[in-house]
DNA sequence: ATGCATGAGAG
DNA sequence: TCTCATGCATA
């Protein structure tokens, strides 16, 4: 488990995929040499000050519209529409950090950016000394990323669509720029992980970089999220330019010895991080499967069950909620980007109508229909809606057992199999449900750790 | 790569 | 208190 990461500690090694050209299928291989794991076990001295970038929100985020499904065309909300137009001024208003900061380049990728890099070391990251850093033009803005085309072997690019309109050199052609369609995003998170591997820097390496470039330091999770679509779409689309950017520079400054300054950092406590055993999470699953938004008197409840804190149970739903949300699809989307609903769920009621789940759900209300995630089938029926309420138990086991046999026994809350939603042939992999709620107990066994 | 956590902003 | 963006910590 912890093993392997006393050897990358100073592994000057270079990402291994480096050279080889091959992106390496992901870690397979275990390991973290390419990547960066580290782990560190400083407390302190971690997050970045630059205040936090900007939690941006827009007015109307509070809604839960589903972005991705903006691809063919946008789906419910004008939202989504021009949003990527004004999202680059509200959301970026990045930090003052933007100011001078080296515009050119950061560290190269041959030496080793290894070392523990990890995500906070960012003191004595790889970075090595930075340039004076010259006034940047951190001009993301509008015409920050231009094209960046330059970088893009063509033998790169996935499919055509891919490059969406700014690669034709397009200063700012308004397309993408304003909305990029998730193709467009899925295309370039793609390619961008290629070139960032081919390159020889981390995600972590990245968003370093970014802070430098733009004042606005990201973490590997962020990086690592966006290659993997894993970002709301208004997200995606924020960063997309500045990893853009970032591409297109580390391109044309490859080899050469530039330097990043990092920022440093600042201590701030953290919770450590609750475990929830598996069982545990089975129960809240399937509490979830019956009332992703559950009431106050609820979560309460369900913590006292579970013996947990009521803030955790609350946390854990609020997680679960926005981790349903980007990753769930509205329906599957078609290579063409077509919104292919499954059939037998709710049919036009989509994750993102959420319409449903108010702040408390009534047991009624689980008619399976609305409820969960539109890929799940209906569960509702059977079950009365609360066995919690009954269970008679007494250690938080039971009531677990008590829980999960519900789901469990009743409806696996298995994101979709009873329908036979055509198997999509090549609906990108976020796209496809993941195997996120899976189906209690086993969480992910496969990792070749 | 992902689970749990934090915090800003909004309602 | 929720959503959303984001990240530390961890598997």
């Amino acid at each position: 488990m912890a093993a392997p990461s006393a050897s990358l500690y100073l592994a000057p090694s270079v990402p291994s995929s480096l050279n080889t050209g091959q992106p390496m299928t992901n870690h397979s291989m275990h390991g973290p040499p390419g990547q960066q794991y580290a782990h560190r076990d400083m407390p302190e001295m971690k997050y970045i000050p630059s205040q936090h970038h900007q939690n941006g929100h827009n007015p109307h985020l509070g809604q839960h519209h589903n972005p991705w499904l903006n691809a063919g065309g946008h789906a419910d909300g004008g939202h989504w529409s021009n949003m990527g137009g004004h999202l680059h001024h509200q959301e970026m208003k990045m930090s003052n950090n933007m100011e001078g900061h080296g515009g050119t380049l950061h560290h190269r990728p041959q030496a080793h950016h290894q070392m523990q890099v990890g995500a906070h070391n960012w003191q004595m990251t790889s970075l090595q000394n930075l340039s004076p850093l010259q006034t940047a033009p951190h001009p993301m803005q509008h015409q920050g990323y231009v094209s960046m085309n330059g970088m893009m072997s063509p033998t790169h690019q996935m499919h055509h669509v891919l490059r969406d309109p700014d690669h034709d050199l397009d200063p700012h052609p308004p397309s993408d720029e304003d909305a990029p369609t998730s193709d467009d995003l899925e295309a370039f998170a793609k390619q961008f992980k290629q070139r960032r591997i081919k390159l020889g820097f981390t995600q972590a390496d990245v968003g370093l970089a970014l802070g430098t470039l733009y004042g606005n330091v990201f973490s590997q999770t962020t990086i690592c999220r966006f290659e993997a679509l894993q970002l709301s779409f208004k997200n995606m689309c924020k960063l997309k330019p500045l990893l853009q950017k970032w591409l297109e520079e580390a391109d044309s400054t490859t080899g050469s010895p530039t330097n990043i300054d990092k920022i440093a950092a600042q201590g701030r406590k953290r919770k450590k991080r609750t475990s929830i055993e598996v069982t545990v999470k089975g129960a809240l699953e399937s509490h979830f499967m019956k009332c992703p938004k559950p009431s106050a008197p609820e979560i309460t409840h369900l913590a006292d069950q579970l013996q947990l804190e009521k803030e955790v149970v609350r946390v854990w739903f609020c997680n679960r909620r926005q981790k349903e949300k980007r990753m769930t699809p509205p329906g599957n989307i078609g290579p063409n980007g077509e919104i292919i609903m499954s059939e037998g769920n709710d049919d036009g009621s989509s994750v993102n109508d959420e319409s449903p789940l108010h702040d408390s759900c009534s047991p009624i209300h689980s008619s399976g229909g609305g409820g969960g995630s539109p890929v799940m089938p209906n569960y509702s029926s059977s079950l009365t809606p609360h066995s919690l309420s009954n269970h008679s138990g007494s250690s938080p086991m039971s009531q677990v057992s008590s829980l999960l046999s519900y789901s469990m026994g009743g409806h696996p809350h298995l994101p979709h199999h009873p329908v036979s939603h055509s198997p999509p042939p090549h609906v990108p992999h976020h796209y496809q449900l993941q195997p996120q709620h899976q189906p209690l107990g086993i969480k992910h066994s496969p990792s070749p750790h």
